[in-house]
DNA sequence: TTGACGCATGCCGATATAGGCATACGATGG
DNA sequence: CCATCGTATGCCTATATCGGCATGCGTCAA
């Protein structure tokens, strides 16, 4: 899961699921990719329960299933006391830093 | 940033560094992985600035800096509308499966 | 200065991943 | 049945990554 998102492409894909369902070569196209790379890449997303996928006529549509976000999601936010926390420490040690400059 | 915490690891580390800094070795022994292997990792997470590092005496102390963990948190909150409609439009289309099955 | 400790780095082999290309496969329309 | 469209997959190459191991480098103590 981590992993899938680790890639951009991956990512636009996803952002772009949020507007709907879409064949893959609209996909591809709107993104700038080639038809077998968006595949590629949605095989990845697939295989993690990002992407659901249907058949429609010749079309086969992908569409979003973000359930699995909600994990990095909750991951991330078991840091969120930190991100605020670790940022005064950290202004705090470079004024230290700076103090300790202007003493030598 | 993404890519950084995609290894479980890394991640491990991140979350031992909650609980305060840490020298290298008493990590690499805590978490079960090697010195070396505790310090690439700690490498990889210092360059996307994930960990901070200072000296003290023989010893480098590892801690956190989880800002960088808030883009992600907020790029998987921009799907959370999702991880709920999705799952409803994906329940109600399994049910459509299912009566389309049963009309057979 | 020497030796021991803490850590980083280099090298290696194994494995994975991405991109590009050609091609195979399934469905549709004539 | 045949041609075509939409998509998936296979192959290849380049590149990255991880783990393990040995080793280098800096710091401290005696």
């Amino acid at each position: 899961m981590f992993n899938a998102i680790a890639e951009p492409q991956r990512r636009d894909i996803l952002m772009l699921l949020r507007a709907g369902e879409w064949p893959v070569t609209d996909l591809a196209r709107e993104l700038g990719m080639t038809q077998p790379g968006a595949s590629k890449h949605l095989r990845v997303l697939r295989e993690v329960g990002l992407v659901r996928d249907r058949k429609a006529g010749k079309q086969r549509l992908y569409g979003l299933d973000a359930r699995g976000l909600r994990p990095v999601h909750e991951w991330t936010g078991g840091f969120e006391r930190y991100w605020n926390e670790s940022f005064d420490r950290l202004d705090s040690y470079v004024q230290q830093l700076k103090q300790a400059g202007r003493e030598e």
